[in-house]
This record gives C-alpha cells, structure tokens and sequence, in this order.
DNA sequence: TGATCGTATTGAATCGATTCAAAGAAGAAC
DNA sequence: GTTCTTCTTTGAATCGATTCAATACGATCA
C-alpha cells in the first residue's frame, strides 16, 4: 500500500540500511552478492527512492530552477532545451517557471525555488532582483542570469550584445532607403528592449535624415504587437512609419497580422518594412516571412548551465560573463 | 552563512520550534506577541522554510508533474499553462518536463515525479505508460492523462474527440470540392494522430470518388512538416493531392513553408487546400493564414488539474473523463 | 597460532519541519 | 482557596536516505 523505504529493502534483503544505500549510491563498495539481493529486494517491493529524504540529507537537489520571462516565446523554450540537455549531462533535471514579465510571479517561483534549495538557478530576470542574488550567494547557490548582465557585473550572465542587434537591425533599414523609423516595444524596464531601443537610436544618430519614433507597448506578445499595428494602420497614411523596428518576433508577427488584415491593407515591405528580434521558427513562416535578428538562443542556455556548473565546482571562482554577437537574417519583409 | 533553521529562529525568538511552526502553518493557534517575535526572528535571520523537510514530513509535495510531448509547441505551453492557473488556486505549483516524443526521456521525468512524490501528475502520454498508472494508484499519487483517454477508462482523462477533429477537417476539405486528400502526421503511436487519421478516413469512406493518401512523418514539427512538403513539391503536379489535413499546426506550417519556398510555388489554397490542427497563435499569421480545427487548450489543462484536485480530497471517487469538442477554423489556407 | 591488513557491513546520528500529547498559565466560577 | 476551563506553549518523536566511525570477517604471512 503505502510506499516502502530503504528499511523495508533492508530487511528483505538481509542487510542493514547501510548496504542498501551504499548498493544505490557507492556500488564498488558492496559484494556482489549483496549488491545482487538488494536489488532483487528493490524491484520485489517496487522501492522508489524519496528524493525529500535525500535532499534534506544532502542539502541540495539535483535539480536546476529556471525563470523565463514568457513561455509561449519560442526563444525561451529553445533556451530552456539547451539548458535541460547540459543539465542531463550531468544528471540534473531543470524546472521550468514562467514569470511571464510578472514580478509577483517571479517572485513566486525564485521563492519557491530557495525553499527548495536547488542546484542552482537560470534566470531571465524582469524585475531587479540584485538582493536576492546577494542571498543566494551567501547561501551558496549560484545564479545565472540570461539575457542580461547583471548592473555591477557582480553575477555570472550569458548575453546576447542587445545594442549591437538594435545597431544592426536599423542600420539594415536604413540602408533600404528607408527614413522615417519606428521602435514598437516595452515595457522599457526590460533590460533587453531598452538595449535594442539603445542599440537603435545609435543607429540613428549617424543619420540626421532619419528619425525613429518609439511606440511603447506594454508586452512583447503578439497581442501587444497587433494592437500597435492597429494604431499606425487607423493613421492617416503620410503619418505612418515606413518602416518599423519591433523588440521581438512576437510583437512583429502581431503588427504583420494588424497591416495584413483585411481592410488594413498596408504592404509590407512596401509601405512599411519590418525587422523583428530572435528570430523564431515561426517567423520564417509568417504571411510576409520576417526578416529578424538571430540569437543563438539554445547555445545561450547550455552556457548557462555550464557556468553554473563550474560554480558549484568552484564557488569562489569570479564571475563569468559570455556575451554573445547577434546576426542579421534578411527575409522577404525587408527586401524591396 | 549557512540557512537557518526553524530551531534558529526559535532561539532568537526565545520559543520552542513547535511554535516557530504554529506561527507558519497554523498562526491562530499562537499569542499575536508570539508571532510577532516570530516573524521578527524570521526576518532578522532570512529566514527560509527547507522544503524537503516540509515534504519528507508530510509525505507529498507541493508540486505537480506535467510531462508534455513538446514544449515547443504552443498547444502544449497553452495546456501548462491552463494547469498552472488552476494549480495556483491552491498554492500548488506546476514543474513541466519536456518528453520531446521520446519514451525514455518519458520515462525519466515520471521516475523523476515519482521519486519527488509529487502531488499528482498531468501526463500527455507517448508511450503505453498503463503499468505505472497503476502503480501511481497504487502509491496514492493521482494522475489524468490529457489529450488521451486511457484505453481502459481506469485513470480520469481530459481530451479532445480527436475522430471528430478529423472528420471535421476533412469534410471540410470535401465540402470545397477536393477530392485527392493526404494526410500527413505521424508517428502513428500517438494516439491523437492515430485518432485524427481515423476520423478522417471515416468522412472519406462517405465519398466514394475521395481518395485519401496517408503520408506519414516521424515527428509532428516544422521541420518533419517541411520535408515532407519539399516531397510533394518534387512531385509531378498531376501526382500531387489537392488537399492535406495536417496532424497539426506545426506540421501544416512546414508543409506552407515548402509550398511557399522559391522555386516551388505551389499556391495554397489554389492547387492545395491546407488544413492543420491545435489552432495555434501562430498558424493565423501564416503566409497563408492557416485553417485550423481548434482545441481550447489553456481550458484542458485547467480541467485536468481540477479533476487532480479532486481525486486527492477523495482518492476513492471513480475515474472521471472528460472529452470537448474540437471546433473548425476557417481561413485562407482552405478558402476558394 | 596469532598478528596484521584490507574489505564488507553495521547502525546510530543527522538533516529540518511538523505534529501532538502533555504540561503550563491565566481566568472564571463557586 | 480550590477546582475547572480555555488558551498557549513545549519538546520529543517522526518522516527516509545518507554518512561514517566502529566492528566483523577473511585472508595472508610470520
């Protein structure tokens, strides 16, 4: 009925707790033969090992928490499944929590996640949780943030160089001829929007022809994205940008659904040329396919956990901070 | 340095640790003074409940396993997230493992969940996991099986009619005056492509000068979904169907990615009808905007939580199964 | 036969939160 | 002043796996 414990397997097997629990974890040192009983003791009575008694034993879980800032973003799911097989190179499991750009729920789970004392934790961080990085490392628990270098650099982070992809996707509208820009992205108080806006504006400034307005909206969703779009088609014409710049794929595949939509009307890329950010599978396959700034999302999550493994070896090792470069893919959304 | 304990903070507060745990779980019970010291020590220390220990005590955690085929499929993120929701309700939280249409990584997240004596489980099932079900049972940890009624009606279930789906993308695709369908999913051990095949093979027996080709693929992904698109594509056009019901969303889109691709032009829906299934965000900004037969994805996942609330208030009550009805999404994928 | 060394096994102690029977304290009633 | 009630607080026992010092067992050699 109830589930049976090592004691239960011991006393099957003729041996003390001891053996079987050095049978699970430390094999060479048993006999054979013993070895041999107690796992016959184990498959008999269905032993399934309690991995709260472990951990409590242990101090730790072999279990890896991570946050992201929205799920349904393919980015994130890519990131987390390179996360998920490093991890399992070395027998770690990684829990998923989603914070989606919510710092109640972020909270939630990065509390959840000390009270479960993990291995360690990947976090795509939203809200400022500087304190709490502080008290992790106190408590011996390494953090890595994704996505965003920490203010001080006092924590070990794996990014993508926002400004240079923001750079990189103007002055690639730019060079279509095209003068009359917009940024569509928020909110602000996410590190990566504000670098992209950055990276963007720099762009700009080398062009005094060209001006970049920015359309702030409050979620990187497909939603967020048509309801801006909704708003520049309901413009008169001359007012409209010609070409647009959003914080995300998600947030262009919104404003291409709001331009394509019947009554709308408005042609991309010819009236308005439009570059995304992450380039995702799906925005390869859009109504106009999307021209986006690629990041290597899957590389970025199994650096992380590679970063954090090597803090649990090491845990007075310095910060480490993996920064990597973006790349521009041309598609039909910006090709004249 | 290292985390404090409950017995920490009943030195500090000047109590004894069975107080320090009133005023945690059951702070009726305790004088308003005796919180109030209590919850100072806590603060002063930092305080942080050991969850294995709150677990190895209590015998069940807090926390329910969701394994899923695919995360990086939305239909999947929306059903977790629909669990998560509800779960939250309860101060339960939701820990999603990926089993990637593979039985051993399957496996490993439900020897995972077990090990963890998780609260219950939430299976999308690949393999024919009847014999841990029982064992599930038996251990008292409940579990549903979403998107898949188990064959024997012995575990509660939430799905979908899937023959139903079929039926109705196919009749569909009749009704537009196709008459050379395929079908292309796979691999055909997944219940719900199995089911889809079935419904759809069941509309086309209805029309005698319908043929239905079966195409099938070995994952249901963009990039299964494309390659076997870059094969019609290669076809003589006279040997191409002029409709395909997709197992799902992402195959379809792979499929329009092939038919859209340079050099290939094959106009959907002028020479092929498309139709695929789960109806994700995505599949409606399209190049073709993609008709879809829907699935209320976020709504499965919460009722498939309930019912897990419900089995553990009363673990006698009978199996419980729930089947909604899928709904059909026209778009320009299968508009004349 | 006894001493010595190496390997195998033992089982009490431990991790930290929770529970619950028992004791204590403070009032109320007579 | 004594007896009852009611409300708080206490602390030992518990959950189950792991560890490690102590012990047992065998084999080897003088």
């Amino acid at each position: 009925m109830s589930a049976s414990s090592v004691r239960d397997v011991a006393l099957r097997a003729g041996v003390s707790v001891g053996t079987v629990s050095n049978v699970l974890n430390h094999p060479e040192k048993v006999s054979p033969s013993a070895v041999e009983r107690v796992q016959r003791a184990i498959d008999e009575l269905g032993f399934i090992r309690n991995d709260a008694a472990r951990q409590l034993r242990n101090g730790r879980s072999r279990t890896i928490g991570m946050v992201v800032l929205d799920v349904r973003n393919p980015f994130f799911t890519d990131l987390a499944r390179g996360a998920e097989d490093e991890a399992a190179g070395s027998g770690l499991m990684v829990t998923l929590g989603n914070s989606d750009e919510n710092p109640a729920r972020e909270a939630t789970y990065l509390d959840l996640f000390e009270q479960q004392r993990v291995y360690g934790m990947v976090i795509s961080a939203y809200a400022d949780i500087t304190e709490r990085l502080i008290r992790l490392k106190q408590r011996g628990i390494p953090a890595v943030l994704v996505d965003r270098s920490s203010p001080d650099g006092e924590f070990s982070s794996v990014s993508v160089d926002d400004l240079a992809g923001g750079r990189l996707a103007v002055d690639h509208l730019i060079s279509l001829g095209r003068r009359r820009l917009a940024f569509v992205g928020g909110p602000m108080g996410i590190r990566q929007v504000a670098d992209r806006l950055e990276g963007a504006r720099a762009a700009v400034a080398a062009h005094p022809d060209v001006s970049l307005e920015v359309i702030e909206i409050d979620a990187l969703s497909v939603l967020a994205g048509r309801a801006a779009g909704a708003d520049i088609v309901g413009r008169a014409p001359a007012l409209r940008p010609d070409a647009i710049f959003a914080a995300n794929d998600l947030v262009s595949m919104g404003l291409l659904q709001a331009f394509a939509m019947q009554g709308a009307d408005v042609a991309v890329p010819g009236q308005i040329a439009l570059i995304g950010y992450d380039d995702i599978d799906f925005a390869s396959a859009a109504v106009v396919p999307l021209s986006s700034i690629r990041q290597p999302s899957a590389l970025i999550g199994k650096t992380a956990v590679e970063i954090l493994l090597a803090e649990v070896q090491d845990p007075s090792s310095p910060p480490r901070h993996v920064v990597f470069q973006p790349e521009l893919v041309v598609r039909a959304s910006t090709q004249a």
